[in-house]
DNA sequence: GCGAGCATACCAACTAGTCGGTATGCTTCT
DNA sequence: AGAAGCATACCGACTAGTTGGTATGCTCGC
């Protein structure tokens, strides 16, 4: 799930430019509406080129969410709000990382993993399995700090993992909304989403001290 | 439609079986993945009154949001809920609702428009905008009792439309994450996304009379 | 008999995937 | 050192099947 990556790597090989043309196509045009040919001509290659790395478009869909998850991964594992002192801040700062990160049309950083998984969770069991692995691996790289923030602040009512799924949800529904309104303001419509979704883990690491005094 | 046979079932005319068609399938396989020989094999249907109700299939799409937007929007115009007399418990009572209308799997609950807005917002903008139209009404649903249990609440620095738009996002997440873990449990997946939504409401109009008070 | 509603037959374009081939290296044996 | 042997990376024409869409004909209520 990164978002704008303004500071990608020229790929180098074929592989990797299809699977760059993979995340711009996927994003802005679905896995299904988007065809091997197109892929090529983005990154430039031929088919037999697609087909020597992949044996199927749909082993390049399951490369691609492998791919994405890795990429963001490390990207957010570089971010500088772990060096936080607070486990709540330390949350916080990942949500503001997020609003930061969100600008410009909804195919800029809108999510290739989630966008995948609605079209194939029924007709491709791979590509849905990759999918669904870069979301929970997204989500539980927070484990750790909600787990903290929400012993720190005396909530027992709510668990970390579940805590983190609901992170990603509304952030894949903000990317939904964002692109239903891309006539309007797809980047402000998506922030607007995680202003409460900030609000909402303010209230409950405050709400939870509350209880504790 | 024409009731000139009062005794017989209404007669289900080949674009409705084929709008119903388009539900299922849709939700199953995404609008890119769903050909149009699909839709008239599923709607027990030739292509021939296909493309007599509907002028391609991008059409189709447009007809099948709007299709979307008003049968869902007559049903939740006749729930219960409205009858609450607190604008917290209707909006509450809204939220349980739509928890209690989960269950089976993702794509026996989860969004025509949300799924078909993912694939075409950059191809189509007749159906995106068909399906901004499904989404934003199915907010301003709510905009009414949202207002009045704000004002209610003392709340000023959150919008009846914005805190709208955020209930559908989340709904729109919480369909999302349901698909990618289709696998494990889809329905309690998307129900957890709600449990952390209806939190969150309890805890911004709670919040809202501790400030005023 | 006329138009709405639908069926049959068909088409050009596009689809994912194949296949024979080339260029460039890296190993290994002499 | 050098050549044989082989693997990797890539090319682009080709195919069998599918796609959205069309042209035309039937049928039945008014």
């Amino acid at each position: 799930m990164i978002p704008n990556r303004p500071f990608r790597p020229a790929p180098r090989t074929a592989r990797d430019k299809l699977l760059e043309a993979g995340v711009k196509l996927v994003r802005s045009r679905g896995f299904a509406g988007t065809s091997v040919d197109q892929l090529c001509g983005e990154a430039g290659v031929t088919k037999g080129a697609f087909f020597h790395h992949f044996a199927s478009k749909e082993s390049l869909g399951v490369a691609l969410a492998d791919y994405w998850s890795t990429s963001t991964g490390a990207f957010f594992a570089d971010a500088p709000y772990h060096h936080l002192s607070d486990p709540v801040q330390r949350v916080l700062g990942y949500i503001d990382l997020r609003i930061a990160l969100i600008g410009g049309p909804a195919e800029s950083f809108c999510c290739v993993a989630g966008t995948m998984v609605q079209e194939t969770f029924l007709t491709s069991q791979p590509i849905r399995a990759a999918c669904a692995t870069s979301i929970s691996a997204n989500a539980q790289a927070l484990d750790a700090d909600l787990a903290a923030a929400l012993a720190q602040s005396g909530r027992d009512d709510v668990t970390a993992s579940s805590l983190g799924r609901y992170i990603q949800a509304v952030l894949q529904g903000a990317f939904v909304l964002a692109k239903a309104r891309s006539d309007v303001d797809a980047a402000g419509t998506a922030r607007d989403q995680l202003y409460h979704l900030r609000r909402y883990l303010e209230l409950l690491f405050s709400e939870g001290i509350a209880h504790a005094a």
